[in-house]
DNA sequence: TTCTTAGTGGAAAGAAGTGGAATAAAGTGG
DNA sequence: CCACTTTATTCCACTTCTTTCCACTAAGAA
């Protein structure tokens, strides 16, 4: 399970410095191949790639809907499998690096079983404009929250 | 399994360069034998020879209805077979190239067992016009995304 | 302070992409 | 039916970009 958010840098290049706790988790639990994408266009997804054959044999069996094949033509688009260098470092797509605005600082937040990687500035204004309510957190219906 | 987007260009002469990660792909597992084809006239779509046989034996086994006459009436208009050359490039046939506006930049994704190329501003716009939302998420029921 | 691990930059080698010339094929008119 | 014109295809050679790897710097632990 990845959790919290651990600061980290995209340089020139377009190369994301994945930080040295989740590199440790990766290489021990995956492999160094990974699906980086985007649901939004406005911030990446990085799926170990057993993770992301998983949620497309899900798709796999679920039956055709409108959802799906968008779900798919989104993926799909800023999509790309990526492989983890020796130095721990990966290349963004092009794409994904100029509509999510992903260069200099940026965040890398654990989502339990993948990571999301976002323009922190970006990411901050986002939580302002749409904050968690109690409405939201009741209906999640967990105790001792 | 093809996935995410290798974003390449169709040249002056109508030439589709595939990207070379694909082309791995394709002349591993396959022969340099294509068929190129649209379902809506706005983006194309390419198959390996192979996978478009298994189509058209599906097909051929399934009852007569206005709905398979449909799909042989479109996918044979737009239809051609290709070769793609030692460089890894492909003629469009010039029906497809002025329909579905392949000229230029384009995105090639990967859509499991065939290729979607399409151009990368209409492609892009489409996304933008029908977005997805937390509500397709969701009706997906799949965990972990 | 010294050792180890994390992070960064960049040069060199190799691969990918591109244009266009040469060759072959198809089409057209006499 | 032949010769000529035009179009299409193949292949070579150049350029650009990407990837890999090496080496340095910085930060933290012993």
């Amino acid at each position: 399970m990845f959790r919290g958010n651990h600061p980290t840098r995209v340089d020139e290049k377009g190369r994301l410095k994945v930080p040295a706790e989740f590199k440790r988790r990766l290489d021990e639990l995956y492999g160094p191949q990974f699906f980086i994408t985007s649901k939004d266009g406005k911030r990446a997804e990085l799926y170990p790639m057993k993770e992301w054959e998983r949620i497309e044999d899900a798709l796999a069996k679920a039956p055709s809907s409108g959802a799906k094949k968008k779900f798919l033509d989104v993926t799909n688009y800023y999509g790309q499998v990526v492989e983890m260098d020796a130095q721990g470092r990966l290349l963004i797509p092009q794409l994904l690096r100029e509509d999510a605005t992903l260069a200099g600082d940026v965040a890398v937040l654990g989502m339990q079983t993948y990571l999301v990687v976002a323009n922190d500035a970006k990411h901050r204004a986002q939580l302002a404009e749409n904050p968690l309510t109690d409405a939201d957190i009741d209906a999640l219906g967990v105790v001792g929250i």
